[in-house]
DNA sequence: CCACGTCCATACGCTACCGTACGGCAAACA
DNA sequence: TGTTTGCCGTACGGTAGCGTATGGACGTGG
């Protein structure tokens, strides 16, 4: 890509890159020698700026987790409505891997989650969400039982959605099919 | 384990292995001197049956596809009751990954979805599944749309749910739980 | 202008795995 | 019992990635 650019690299820059490599082809991407190629660099500069691989996808990981779930709820945040912040939170949820390349890394971690790196993240995102979800389902009139039982329901959609989205494209409703999908699924999330 | 074991294997055997190391580590998993190792034996077992780790992979992708779908689908035929039906399927499903360790298989397979050797795989046991969910809640009287939508939602749910099971435990219900969000799930899915 | 610190390239050894070549053992068969 | 065939063990070369060592380029302050 920037085959130009020949200035010299951060460790933000490596990464960020890792990241890239991560959401593409999972833990074992995040390999040092690859992403010196695809950086145009060589080994050299990585063990300059971290002291060896894991530490390289501690930073992947850490950089996914304060960007992907923040920024989301950031966003739905702005939107006063509760129903609208739900209907806003399913759209971009359930766009799939087009919004942000950021759910494939959810997936990626899947396999090795039980990876001493992987795992604390991965549940601190978990709980995270799951919590914001099942605030919004009470803030919605929902007793705390029901709240907690629908926003699983919501969020393991959402996270088998992702997954269905990557795997089998064709199965899941896109473009136009999309918001007719979205309001089925909230008439039946919010259903009494 | 089956260290006294010392009789002939088949490429059976090979693919069985196979399939448990690519549940548990994913397609690189499926790596022919380490399963040699686990069966107690060498890779001069291994190209007497397979020509390469592809044919392989392929076999326990092949196993897996013919096993775990037309398992779970022939145990639920056995009720006759549809709505009892849908109930058996979502507590087994929901069941999280003690029921089957196949239920790793499917979260192994993300990574590498687009792998020549994954996605046809993948795209045939998705089809069936979706398609026979969508079935059953024709058969509960919903209309083909509604069908569609409402077993996309209870498919991803499941698909979630063993990702989140996985991932971290201790954010899904278990045992004495389950039963309940079963029953909620079936509500909520089944509220006109 | 020179010296020093920062950053990177190159070369090396190490390990894990793939695939091949080939020799050996053991059961079936004559 | 001898031989053939099916199955496996072992040894080898090749590749990819990790981590280390070391020298060099380049900017910056003295």
């Amino acid at each position: 890509m920037d085959v130009a650019e020949r200035k010299r690299l951060s460790a933000q820059d490596w990464a960020a890159a890792a990241l890239d490599a991560l959401a593409e082809g999972g833990v074992a991407a995040v390999a040092v020698e690859p992403i010196a190629a695809r950086l145009g660099t060589t080994k050299g500069s990585f063990y300059w700026h971290f002291s060896g691989r894991d530490a390289l996808l501690e930073a992947a990981l850490l950089r996914w987790e304060e960007t992907h779930t923040d920024e989301v709820i950031a966003l739905v945040e702005a939107e006063p409505d509760m129903r609208r912040r739900l209907r806003l939170l399913l759209t971009v949820a359930l766009r799939g891997d087009a919004g942000h390349p950021g759910d494939r890394v959810e997936l990626a971690l899947q396999p090795t989650a039980g990876h001493p790196l992987v795992a604390p993240v991965l549940a601190r995102v978990t709980r995270r969400r799951l919590d914001y979800v099942t605030d919004l389902f009470t803030a919605l009139g929902f007793s705390a039982e029901q709240a907690r039982q629908r926003s699983l329901l919501a969020y393991t959609a959402y996270l088998g959605h992702t997954q269905l989205a990557h795997a089998t494209p064709d199965a899941t409703p896109r473009g136009a099919e999309l918001p007719g999908y979205v309001d089925a699924v909230i008439a039946t999330l919010t259903s009494v």
